[in-house]
DNA sequence: ATTTAATTTGTTATAATATAACACTATGTA
DNA sequence: TACATAGTGTTATATTATAACAAATTAAAT
């Protein structure tokens, strides 16, 4: 084959599984994703792993670690997943990635009292969004 | 059977996977408990399921999300796992509950923009530690 | 242009993590 | 006692994730 990427340095099945996390409103597990592939090809469990490994280094995608499903990212020009947030519904489950420049300058800069400084971190809040609470 | 609990109204089992796990160093894993205590009796993955929610529920322990592990509370009354926070070693794996209180009021108070309140939160931080630093 | 090194792919198999379901037992309280 | 609630033991299975390896593709270096 020829060609199998675009500009932006992504293979055909990393841009597979991309354009579907993207295309989704809520977060996707990975075996959703394979079984919503598999008429582009891509078969198997490794396949997607693959591809969603690829995806979080490079910052198009994150983890939602307490769910096990993959949301793409939000910022337009996120480069490296190393500062996430989350907002999580535990009614209906409605994940929303949370966009702060207070809060993320307030956690880049934390220091332990061991001095350990980070280089990465991952915040998830639960609670009730609006729809649900005023159920 | 009389009487299987202590004051702290933990079952037996419960208190078992406690034990073990307040005993350790490290984050424990399911099955690593659950091997462990075979000799105890536990002999099937949803015993010690059952007692990891319930003690997750009394906030005796947390899970570690990323890392799929389980570590006793550092908090001695600590009564509900609603706020917490770790420092992860990217390289040693050491996990170590963050006890800040400031960071703690900082979060529990934080509102986003859609005015959404929080219940609970989990936050894990990655580096290197002090010792793996220093290699 | 050809070789090389690094990466990605396709594939099979399996490991690791977690829950469903059900009959039963124990406990706390009325 | 009777009832409600929670926990138990058990088998089976669902869900999530990785190991391993040969082949193909790509980028870059000769």
């Amino acid at each position: 084959m020829t060609k199998m990427h675009k500009e932006n340095n992504l293979t055909k099945n990393q841009q597979i599984v991309l354009d579907l996390i993207e295309k989704s409103t809520e977060p996707v597990k990975a075996y959703s994703i394979l079984s919503n592939v598999k008429k582009k090809g891509m078969k198997a469990p490794p396949q997607v792993y693959r591809a969603l490994e690829k995806l979080i280094k490079v910052g198009k995608i994150h983890k939602v670690e307490s769910r096990n499903a993959f949301i793409a990212c939000k910022n337009t020009n996120c480069e490296v997943s190393n500062a996430t947030a989350f907002s999580i519904c535990q009614a209906c489950e409605k994940v929303t990635e949370i966009v702060n420049s207070k809060l993320s300058k307030y956690l880049k800069s934390f220091q332990d009292s061991t001095g350990m400084k980070y280089k990465k971190y991952n915040l998830e809040f639960f609670g009730l969004c609006q729809k649900c609470k005023s159920k």
